[in-house]
DNA sequence: TATGAATGAGTCTTCATTCAT
DNA sequence: AATGAATGAAGACTCATTCAT
C-alpha cells in the first residue's frame, strides 16, 4: 500500500474513532462513517471491507498510541513508586473520561465475539491481561527496589485491575465523581505502599 | 388489562429472556422475539411496542423475581454473617453464570441510553447503586450485632460492589475460574469479618 | 405453505417468466420481478430468496405445463405416425416462438452453470435428453407397428433432436422463415417414413 | 493510432479473450478485464470504452484469425473433399474445444441484441451465414470436379451447419463424445460422398 | 384477540466511469 | 499515455411496523 494510502486509512480511522467512542459498536453504520470521514461509500470499500475492519483498524491504532505513554516514559526515573503513580493517574484518566471513550465499543465487540466461541481473546480480555501483567512486573521490580512490600504481586495486580475495570465500565452507565475515583484508588494502593510519610 | 392478557404478555417476556441472554440487546430484532415466542409477528405487537418494550419487560420481570430471594429469606435469621454470605454466594453465582446471563444486553442497554443525556439512570446504574444500598445496610446491622466491624459501611460496600462488577463484566469476555472468584470474594470480605485463627 | 400462498407464488411465476423471456436470465434484477409483479421489494422475498429461486420456480412451472401437451394426447390415436407429427408440430411451434421463449434464459443458465463443475445436469441438457428419449420411444412404437422404419431409433433420434436444437437456439439470433423450418422438419423425417403415399 | 498503441490494443484483446471464454459475456466486468490485462482501470479506458467494445475487439480479432485456416490453404490443393475433410475436422474441433471456447459469450450478446430490435445481425447470425456460404461454395466446386454429388448444394449445406450448431451449442451445457461428434459428422457427409463401399 | 402477508425505508456492497496527477 | 483513487448510482437484502382478515 503506498505512503498517500495509509495517510488516508490513518484519516478514516481518527474520523471513525469518534464514531464508534459516539456510538459504540453495533450502532455503527458504513453511512455513519462515510459521513464523518467525508468520503464516498465506495471510496470507504477501498480501504476497509466492512464495518468491523474500520473498528479493528480504530483499536490497533489507539493501541500503538497507547502503549508507549507508561512504558516510554518508565528509563528516565528511577523510583518504582513513582512509575505506579504514573500507572494509576493513567487509569484514573481513561475511567473519568466518559464519551470520548472506546470502551463501550469495545465492550460490545468483545460480548459478540465471546458469544461465537472463537478461538481468539477477546478484545477486552487482552487488553485486561496486558494490564494485570504489567502491574505485575511493576510491583516485583518494587518489591526489589523495597519501593513497596506485596507478597503476591501477581495475586495483588489481577485484584486491583478488576476493581479499576469496575469502575471503568461502570462509569459508561453512570456518573462517578472524581473525589469517589481518588478514594479507591489510594485504597487500592495503601497496602503496599510503606507505612506512613 | 385481562388476566389472560397478563398471562400472555409473562409468556412473552419468559421466552425472550433467553433471546436476549443468548444475542444481547441490539443485535436482537422483533424476528427473533416472534420465533421464540412462537406466536405472530402482529400478535407480539399487541402487547409491546418495540424491542425495547419487552426488553424492559424482561428486566422488570427479572428484577421481581430477583430481589425476593434474599430480602425474603433475611427476617427468619438472626445472624447478618450469613446473610453476608448468602449475598456473596448469589453474587458468584451471578459472576459464574456466563451465557445465561442477561448482563451483556444490559450492559448494551446502558451503554447507549447513558451515550443520549436522559435524565433516567441507566439499568446498570439502578442496579448497582441498589445492591450497595443494601450491601450497606447489610454491614450496618452488622455492626450493631457486633458480627462484622466495618467503620465505613458505605464506602466499604461501594468498594466490594465495584470489584463485584468488574469480575462479573470481566466474566463476560473471558473466562474466569470459580477458584479466583472465590478468592476474591474471601479476600473483599476479609477485613470486616471478626478475626479468628 | 397456504393455499393462499402458493396462489401468490404462482402469480409471482406467471409475471416473472415474461420478464425472462424478455430479458434472459443474467439481466434480470429484483427489481424487474418486483415491477412486473406489482409487488413490493420486500413481499417478492416473502416467496423468493433470489432471481435464481424465482427462475428455477418459472422452470418448474414451466415444465409442469409443457410435459402433458404431447403425452396427453397420445392414447387417443392409435397410429404413431400421428404422434411424430404432434412432437414435430410442438417443436416447430417451439422454434418459432421467437421473443416470448425461455430459451435464452434456460442457455445462459446452463452456459453458467456448465462453468462451475457442478454435478447437477443443466437445464438444457435434461429437456435435450428427456426430448431424445421420448423420441426413441415413439419411434420404437412406430417400428413395432410398421409405422415407420428405422433401424438405430435412438441414433436417429439423437440426430433429429440435434437438429431441432441447431435451429431452436438459431431462432434466437436470427429470423428462421417457417417455410425453412417446414422443409428441415421434412427433411428430417422422410428418412423412417414409409416410401410415398 | 500510433504503432505502440495498437500493439497495447491487440495485447488487451489478447488477454481479455479469456476471460471471455471463462466467464461468458455479462458476467465480465471491467474489474476481470483489468486485472487480466495487468494495466490500470484509466489505462483500459484510453482504448475502450466499456466492456462491449473489449468484448467486439475480441470477436473482430477471433474472425481475422480463424478465416484465413481454411480458405488460405485452398488454393494449395486440387481436391475438393479434402477441403471439405479439412473444415469438418475445424468444425469438430471447435464443437469439442470445451471451456476454450468464446461461445458461450457469442451467444449471450446475440441474444441480447436481438432482443432489442436493431437493424444488425446478431454475431451469431453472422457467423453462421458466412459458414453456409463458405461449404455452398465448396460444394458447387465439389460438384463441378464430381468430387461429391450434392443436388441443392446451398439446402444441403444449410442443413449441415444447423446440425453442427446444434452440436456446438450443446456442447457448452453438456457432455458430447468425440465418438459421437465423428458419427453424426459422417452422417451429414455421406449423402453427397462418392458412393465406394 | 390473533394472524401473517405486505410494505418501504434503510443498509450493505459492487461497479462503470471520471479525473487529478 | 498511464495511473488508480474517488464517486455515486444501482442492485441485493433485511427489518420494524402496519393492516386486512
Amino acid at each position: 500500500m503506498s505512503d498517500k494510502a495509509l495517510k488516508k486509512k490513518q484519516l478514516i480511522i481518527e474520523k471513525s474513532r469518534d464514531v464508534f467512542a459516539r456510538k459504540g459498536y453495533r450502532a455503527v453504520t458504513m453511512k455513519d462513517l462515510v459521513e464523518a470521514c467525508g468520503i464516498s461509500r465506495g471510496g470507504l470499500y477501498l480501504y476497509f471491507d466492512c464495518v468491523e475492519a474500520v473498528f479493528k483498524g480504530v483499536i490497533e491504532s489507539e493501541s500503538k498510541k497507547g502503549d508507549p505513554d507508561i512504558i516510554g516514559m518508565m528509563p528516565s526515573n528511577p523510583r518504582t513508586i513513582d512509575y505506579l503513580k504514573l500507572f494509576f493517574h493513567e487509569q484514573k484518566r481513561d475511567i473519568l473520561r466518559g464519551g470520548d471513550s472506546l470502551l463501550s465499543a469495545m465492550y460490545e465487540y468483545s460480548f459478540e465475539k465471546n458469544g461465537k466461541e472463537s478461538e481468539e481473546q477477546t478484545l477486552i480480555a487482552s487488553q485486561f491481561d496486558k494490564s494485570v501483567s504489567f502491574l505485575t512486573a511493576l510491583i516485583k521490580k518494587g518489591n526489589e527496589l523495597s519501593d513497596v512490600n506485596c507478597e503476591e504481586p501477581a495475586d495483588f495486580a489481577m485484584s486491583v485491575m478488576i476493581s479499576l475495570e469496575g469502575m471503568r465500565v461502570l462509569s459508561r452507565c453512570m456518573t462517578l465523581s472524581e473525589q469517589m475515583v481518588n478514594t479507591r484508588i489510594s485504597a487500592l494502593l495503601a497496602p503496599i505502599l510503606p507505612k506512613q510519610q
